[in-house]
DNA sequence: AGCTATTTTGCATAAATATGAAAGACTGGA
DNA sequence: TCCAGTCTTTCATATTTATGCAAAATAGCT
């Protein structure tokens, strides 16, 4: 199935928030050996329910559907609450130890939220590491792991 | 303040779905004597951070951001889990009883909401009416409230 | 009020996005 | 294999959205 696959791509690019028109999609999975044009990328969108957002910087990126986010970050939540044991953070890392089993299912979640800051994400059993950015996001993204497990 | 108030009217405009073009806004807009262009509406809509969702039956409509869309349901979960009495419905209303205070509160965070299906909203002192655009969507609200209710 | 700086708007148009229609690919038969 | 039906893609272009720039409006002074 080429469409998919494709699509599956578009979701990985979404992390990064460099793409700004549909254009750098174009761009970018040819970088990837996947040939599309424009036109193709539009019906993605739609059919991927992407949005354009206005980003508080003035630019605009493209990014996941509100509805699944929402339901994301709820299941991230859950599966926080329910499974957290700890956490700790080193340089541009973040480790989450979390009941066994559980480790896939958290990195999986955290990797279709498409955090902005999130460079990249590993489960095993029951410990799951983030690789950040920056060091201010893994600030931040401690933060909201935080707020997750804290607010109901 | 003209800018703003046009900005509140554009909110207003939101829940009623069938904005599907920045032209739809001007439009509007017209009709209740607010004079403007596509362009600025192209400015009000980057400010706002509003998005023009791909929606389920193949248009499109503008919404809400997700960030505020996100906030806005956690507060409203928490003032229902607050202040939450007793709920009841007949026709296409659905009237929400709170802790006496939280009428308002509570009518105000369901309007910012924005839900497609809610028509109005009213708030008194210790009740909540909310008015739907069908039956279906009385029962949609129904649930929603529900879920907010029960999950966490 | 009168003046200046700042913000907001419209116009014109550039830039970006969506889409009809034709062509190409893929599927499951017969 | 060959075909009909379905799905997907591209091309060309219509439609929609964003934006530079000049004008207008607004706000803050004195």
């Amino acid at each position: 199935m080429k469409k998919q696959e494709r699509q599956r791509y578009i979701k990985r690019l979404l992390s990064s928030n460099e793409i700004e028109r549909q254009e750098d999609f174009v761009r970018l999975l040819r970088a990837e050996e996947i040939d599309v044009t424009q036109a193709t990328i539009s019906r993605d969108i739609k059919d991927m329910q992407l949005v354009k957002v206005p980003s508080a910087t003035g630019g605009y990126h493209y990014s996941m559907p509100v509805q699944k986010q929402m339901d994301t970050e709820k299941k991230l939540k859950r599966t926080l609450k329910d499974a957290y044991v700890s956490y700790a953070t080193q340089d541009k890392f973040v480790l989450i130890k979390v009941l066994p089993g559980n480790g896939p299912a958290l990195a999986s979640l955290i990797e279709t939220m498409h955090y902005d800051n999130v460079f990249g994400t590993l489960g095993d059993d029951s410990t799951v590491l983030i690789i950040c950015k920056s060091l201010d996001a893994t600030l931040e993204l401690q933060q909201m792991i935080q707020r997750l497990l804290s607010d109901n």
